[in-house]
DNA sequence: TAGAATGATGTAAACCTTTTCATAGCGTAA
DNA sequence: TTACGCTATGAAAAGGTTTACATCATTCTA
């Protein structure tokens, strides 16, 4: 039997009305009556119930996440942008990972209902039929890195387009003529993006060699143990993230193969870690915590102004970054000794 | 105005407590009725209110974790295990960072009352005061890598002395003598802990070498430089995370120091990204997401069994990992290229 | 000094669900 | 036929808080 504050009001003979206001810093409460409240909620250690409260008030100052998945430095890098922003306005926050069940995912926006003032999805296999069909209504929500917008809900990309040409290019203009690319798990988004863009950056005449891969440094690792026996073999790897192109590097190592001098490496993603494998790893910095934080305060906007236009899709730029797995370094950031 | 379950009773024209037994699987409803009341529901696009629901029903069937950071990999590998062990429960996550900041854990652990079932409660900065203050009374709750035990809860403890020990001992065996030790924040337990460790670990005769750190990248490289220039200059740098390490491996690279040939390299945590650094970095391997883990299962059973005995310590064993970075590496696991 | 305005406090409704208890219908056993 | 048990359903209470409204005392204005 938690204390209520029934039992304050009690204590402090006063009714449980007074209590309210004067725990909530509310107005019409004499001084003295306010401390000997406040002394008898400290003294029976008084905390309201959070249900009880957003019961009534319609708010729960709590935001609810529903991501693919909570580990790994790009999860990691997200929720650390998701979580400044919600605490820079108070906000808490309820993570749920969906690991690509859709059962699940939508048993836990259901169970995100009457729970959180709005929702933040990134469900790369949320298509807009799941979406619209398993939404709680009247909740607001803002889509993260899905392939389709949603009428009525904002929604935040990465160039993953335009992040993957560049970087196609960016091997091309190097001499490389036979590149190989590294996809994510079938029918991710944003795996078909880049994919999209490495097709559309690569020169006339140029093969296209596509290597299926799950986004994990071991399907990466696979991947460059099939490119190593390939013929002709490829002259440069672009994995559709820096995780596999990771693994591949470790593959090409084992192999005894240089890079970049026998074959190019480029990732995706800049996370932390690409600067101090060996060689440092040449990628597209995508600014994921920046895209967490921005799709949190639009999901603010929509939470507290209900009427405000919603539907826009944001585009968020990103950036090629070089270092030395591709061969045209420059010296300052060329090793992993450099700090960023 | 969300839908209620009296808008599903109007619509399926029965009463609100045969919604609730249809759509709670419940007993005693006609095959027909519940079929009625399904279609109505799903018409509707009805979801109950969790905040109404666990108000009556005194179960939220989340768990509420609260962490300094949510940032990085450490954590990220916590909150995995966590992850992992609660939706194996069917159980939600309500996360909050303190950021070491007293006042702002304070202000989570009072809004987390109502919402969770139970707390896990990781605060290197809280102590017996502070936790017996703020934690809601009946809210049952574990302690993860509290310097403190708390009477009435279970507490998960990392073997942070015999881990330093142990390496310590190990830069010993390999023939250093003048080993430094870098420290995590001031006043956080584990790095005092740790520090313990490295103390009890040195040789007779053998001299204590500490500096301040605050387990981030950039501490690790201001500490590395302090040692480059002290005299006479240590053989080993001992970290106490694995973060620190790195950025002083990157101190030292850029000096043009030799590792392990120079100066021997250790870390403690053994996250992920110790792999792939040059030279991979001899380390403490934490079971971080298995502590994550183990601390849900007994909160858990504090939930579920209100009465069980509580108050126990857990220590859980660690394990040295050697890599490069020491110079006493074994083949099967001393380059980046080796998988795990 | 009467009346109004202000301010402190109390009463009770409302939020939405689950659950206990009551009721009604119906078949069955005596 | 009567009494009983069983089942499906409904009515209403409970859960803990906030808040609109009512009440009462006090002070100010005319």
């Amino acid at each position: 039997m938690p204390t209520t504050i029934r039992d304050v009001a009690r204590a402090a003979k006063v009714s449980v009305a007074t209590v309210s206001r004067a725990l909530n810093g509310g107005t019409h409460v004499l001084p003295q009556t306010r401390q000997r409240v406040l002394d008898a909620a400290q003294q029976l250690r008084f905390t309201p119930s959070g249900a009880a409260r957003s019961l009534i008030t319609r708010r729960t100052d709590t935001i609810g996440a529903l991501l693919p998945d909570l580990h790994g430095e790009y999860f990691s890098e997200l929720i650390r942008g998701i979580d400044q922003a919600a605490r820079a306005r108070g906000l808490h926050l309820l993570v749920s990972s969906s690991h690509g069940d859709a059962s699940e995912a939508a048993a836990a926006l259901r169970a995100m209902n009457g729970r959180v003032d709005g929702l933040l999805v990134m469900s790369p296999h949320a298509d807009a039929q799941f979406l619209s069909h398993n939404l709680p209504r009247n909740l607001p929500a803002v889509l993260i890195n899905t392939g389709i917008a949603l009428p009525g809900h904002d929604r935040f990309v990465v160039d993953n387009f335009g992040g993957a040409q560049t970087m196609t290019r960016h091997l091309v203009a190097n001499g490389r003529r036979h590149i190989a690319f590294i996809t994510g798990p079938a029918g991710n988004d944003e795996s078909l993006e880049r994919l999209r863009g490495y097709r559309a950056g690569l020169g006339a005449g140029m093969p296209e060699i596509v290597l299926d891969g799950d986004f994990s440094k071991e399907s990466g690792w696979s991947a460059g143990q099939l490119i190593l026996t390939s013929e002709p073999r490829p002259d440069a790897v672009f994995a559709a993230n820096d995780l596999m192109a990771i693994g591949c590097l470790a593959a090409l190592a084992e192999a005894g193969l240089r890079v970049p001098e026998d074959m190019a490496v480029a990732g995706f993603d800049d996370i932390s870690i690409t600067r101090y494998v060996t060689p440092a790893l040449t990628t597209i910095r995508v600014p994921i915590a920046a895209l967490g934080a921005a799709a949190l305060n639009a999901l603010v906007v929509a939470v507290e102004t209900p009427d405000s236009p919603a539907g826009r899709s944001t585009v968020l730029p990103v950036e090629l970054v070089v270092r030395n797995s591709c061969g045209a370094a420059t010296p300052a950031n060329a090793t992993p000794a450099s700090r960023s």
